[in-house]
DNA sequence: TATAATCTCTACTGAAACAGTAGAGATAGA
DNA sequence: TCTATCTCTACTGTTTCAGTAGAGATTATA
């Protein structure tokens, strides 16, 4: 029940962009040394990303990538969705036809309400909810 | 972010058991035959939940498999912590020194809330819980 | 006391997912 | 034209998953 490294990578990419959001494309090589993550395999990340939308690009020489909506409007729910799939704990909870006792499961209905509970959670943290918490460790560092 | 069939399979045994609790020792090979398992395979299971006291056994013929404890006193989340070890989404919450950015790293926080709120639900689930669901559904059907 | 049914234990294995790497091509600013 | 960037396809070693196989230990009961 672990979040790979898609989920993981993909999450600090995106927080990246949102801490840059306003200062035109974001080179992927910058993020990758931010992050201490390959560049080709964030490719493999943000790519996808792109496709939904999430995240714009701008090609060539002096491109690189910027978010496609404000920090506010991105949740790590649709990071995740993207990245790692459904966001479901077991399969069956979406597709009740990949198991004949799914009608009948009380198992099932559990893995349903806990998937469900996670999934707002994830909902209701957006990329601004990040910006601020880093914001409130900085200052606590600070106060020290 | 899937659970495995391990954390699957257990809580459905453990549920079997529940459901036969007070009746005496049930055999691995009755549940192995109700939930569609190879009994093999649920040895592997029951045998750590027995190691830390979930379950009892009795060898021998007429042996078999009983709860250690009433299904009010067994929450999903200890079978889980069981079967699928750690149930933090992410390694670095519940061990800072895997990564060097842990001190200052955001999304860890968000891991670490997330895997928080996820155990609090699995921590308000007991088979008892699953034993009324049932009876819910079984209802339910009846109604109709 | 023999037997059969059960639990116990160790070891092995094929398949899939994970976590990348490699290398060539397309685009655009200077 | 050159160089820095994004784009795309393919490959690969490692680890985890989901079991299976087979031998041994224990105990009720005939």
């Amino acid at each position: 029940m672990k979040l790979s490294t898609r989920g993981r990578y993909g999450v600090r990419l995106m927080f990246d962009l949102a801490l840059h959001y306003g200062s035109g494309p974001i080179y992927l090589k910058d993020i990758a040394e931010r992050q201490g993550i390959s560049a080709k395999y964030l490719w493999q990340l943000i790519n996808p990303l792109k496709s939904t939308g999430l995240v714009n690009s701008t090609r060539g020489a002096h491109g690189g990538y910027v978010l496609g909506k404000e920090p506010e409007q991105i949740s790590l729910k649709e990071i995740l969705r993207v990245l790692e799939g459904s966001l479901c704990l077991v399969d069956c909870v979406d597709n009740p036809s990949l198991c004949e006792r799914a009608p009948s499961c009380v198992s099932r209905e559990i893995w349903g309400e806990t998937s469900k509970g996670m999934q707002q959670m994830l909902e209701n943290t957006t990329l601004a909810t990040m910006i601020i918490k880093q914001q409130e460790k900085l200052q606590n560092e600070t106060g020290k």
